[in-house]
Parts: C-alpha cells; structure tokens; sequence
DNA sequence: AGAAATATAGGACAACCGTCCTATACAGTC
DNA sequence: GACTGTATAGGACGGTTGTCCTATATTTCT
C-alpha cells in the first residue's frame, strides 16, 4: 500500500509549487527538495508528472467543496455568503497579490499547453460557478438568471485578481469589492 | 546592418507563438520553423530569447498605441471609444476564446516566472489604463474618479476573457458586453 | 528471526533547452 | 573581378528536463 502521508506532502508541495511558479516552471527536482525526498523515489508515488498535476487538481476540488461547505456554515443567507466568495480576494490577497488566482491562472495555463487536464482544472472553476448559482436561486427564486449571475461574479472575480496581481494595489481590490457588494445587496433588497 | 524584414519576421512569429503557446513552452525551434530559417542563424537578429521578448512587447506597445489612436479616430465621443475598448472582447473572439488576453495572460505568466521584463509587459496594460482613463476624464469632468473607472473597465474586460477561454461561452461574453456597455452609457447620461 | 513487500536513494537515459562557434553563401563596394 | 561585411546553416556545448532502472534500507507479516 502506498505511503498516504508522503502521497499527501507530496502533492501539497506540488499545489503549492503550480501556484507560485505555474505548472511547467515546476519541475521534479523543485518538488523532491520542497518534500525532502530524492527524484527516484518519485514514481512509488506518482507515476508522472500528469499524475501528480491530476492529484493536485482532485486535491483541489476537495479543498474548494470543503471551503464551500465551510462559508455555507459560516453564513446563513445567500447573500452573506456570495460576499464571502467575492471577499475572498482580500482574505488571500498576501497570495493573491503575488500569484493571482489559483483556480484562472492554472486553468490559463493548461489551456495554453493544450493539456490533457485543462478540461479537468476548469472543473474547480465550475465548483464555484454551480455553488453561486445555487445561492443566487435561493436569493431570487428567479432560476432562469442565476447562471448569468454565477458567471458575472465569476468573472469580476478573475478580473479583479489579474489586475491585482499586476499593479499589487489593494485600494483598487478593495474598492471593487465594495462596489461588488453594494450591488448585490441592492440586488437581494429589490428582490424580497 | 541587420535585415529589418527578418527582423520584424521573426518578432511576429515570436509574438504570435508567445500568445499562443505562452512564453515558457516556445522554443527557439518552434520560432525558427515559424519563420523558416536556422537556429543559428538567431543571433544575428536577436541576441537572446528575453532579447526576443524585449522586443516582442515593444511590437505590442507599438500595436497597441496603433490600435488605440484608430479607435480616436473612428469614435468621436469618449462614451463610444470606451466602448470600442469593451467590444475587442467579439472582435478578437476567435482567438480569445482559444488563447485569452494576450495581454493578461503575458503579464500573469512573466509575474509567476518573475521575469525581469514582467514590469515592462504590464505596461501594454497600462497604456489600456491610460487610455481609458483620459477618455473618462473626457467623459465626466471628475478627473478624481477617471482612474478608479479605467481600472474598473479594464478588471472586466480580464475577467470576461478568463472565463471566456475556459468555458468558450460566446452568449456569455455578448451578456457581459451588453452589460457593461449599458452602464457605461447610463454613466455618460447622468453626468450631462 | 526470516521472508516478503514497500520506501528510498542515486544515477543512467535520451531528448530538449538556450547559447555559441565555425564554415559557407551572398551582398554591395572599390 | 577580388574584397569586405552581413546572412545563413548546421552542429557542438553544457545544462536541465521527465522518465526509468537498480541497489539498498526500512517496514510488515508470518
């Protein structure tokens, strides 16, 4: 059986090394002196470097259904919990202002490599995307438009983390947050 | 005196590659055979592949400069030339949808390999910033506002080409461009 | 304790990378 | 038409990449 802990640091190491560095910067040896372990001991683990990109990205998924799960206990009304998805970039924004979003930038990437994972990577994306949907039809019981509303925020989302990344100005953040929050507040007023 | 024409081919081919394939992951062979001439034949035109980029983002300020002075000149109001800036979304669709910003996706991937001419790329972005915020100055008489709101136009428009190339959803970006273009001219109504 | 299975280390491997060198082909000048 | 400087081609170079092989520890089970 394999040994689960070092499968696990292993692949920490690789989520955290895709972000900073990107996915094909990274190489073996960047990972195995991250863990502490030698390159040959590599494929007891993973198999190839695919492999371990498939294993960050169900890693991934994992961690953004727990984070969901999570703002979903934390806030009771979909509104206060759609601004926790658009507050995130200020609760990551030490990360975020040097390496931008996770989930845009590595789906940017693969996308560009053409890699077989690209459709899998955008499946985090889409995690977000059904999750603010959700919320949305809970806050309007207006099902036809909640999509829309999903891809909105989603999209306000990326723009704001590539603009935040390039000009490391967190007043710009913050005001774009506000104004984000202003609107759906105004949004789930007019709609009770 | 080194061959202009050559020159010039090869900064095309390499900016197209570069947009394309992004930075990292083209060679210079894949830039050779592009143009059609020898790897060695390389340093006589370009001395190194940052040489190259260097001058790869110098081509694309050029263009861009280029393409900002015909949108002064097709559109005479502020509100319009916006505008022409929110709707390049539909007019480079075919190859946004497939390779996003080329502009946001140099600035994001230069910033995670921390390239030396990663502060240079993101001058295409702000020679966007500029632009846009002389328009609304233009616009609205409230020079202390017209940067927060270049800022804003531009955020979308990173954010829409995201999403755009991961989920290739053109009735989206057509939504999100009808959007913004209706609040930019409610903008430009009430400040008359 | 002995045997079987797993974990680890270190290096070999071919391929590719950016860079550089040299020999040849070609241009324009006297 | 010989000469000079540029353009081009092809290959050598040291280094790195992902991958794989083999020998040695370590653990686990009987």
């Amino acid at each position: 059986m394999a040994d689960k802990a070092t499968d696990q640091r292993i692949v920490a190491a690789a989520d955290d090394l895709f972000y900073r560095q990107g996915y094909e910067h990274t190489s073996f040896r960047d990972i195995a002196e991250a863990v502490g372990i030698s390159r040959g001991n590599f494929y007891h683990h993973y198999k190839s470097k695919d492999d371990i990109l498939r294993a960050v990205i169900e890693r991934r998924l994992d961690n953004t259904r727990l984070l969901l799960r999570q703002w979903e206990q934390q806030a009771s009304s979909p509104l206060d919990r759609i601004i926790c998805f658009v507050k995130i970039l200020t609760t990551n924004w030490a990360k975020i202002r040097l390496y931008g979003c996770p989930v845009g930038t590595l789906t940017t990437e693969l996308s560009k490599l053409d890699h077989p994972a690209k459709k899998q990577a955008s499946e985090v994306l889409t995690l977000f995307r059904q999750w603010l949907k959700a919320q949305f039809i809970a806050l309007e019981k207006a099902p036809e438009k909640a999509d829309e509303l999903a891809m909105h925020v989603l999209a306000f989302s990326q723009g704001v983390a590539t603009l935040a990344s390039a000009y490391r100005d967190k007043a710009f953040v913050q005001r774009e947050i506000d104004g984000m929050c202003k609107w759906l507040t105004q949004l789930a007023a007019q709609q009770e």
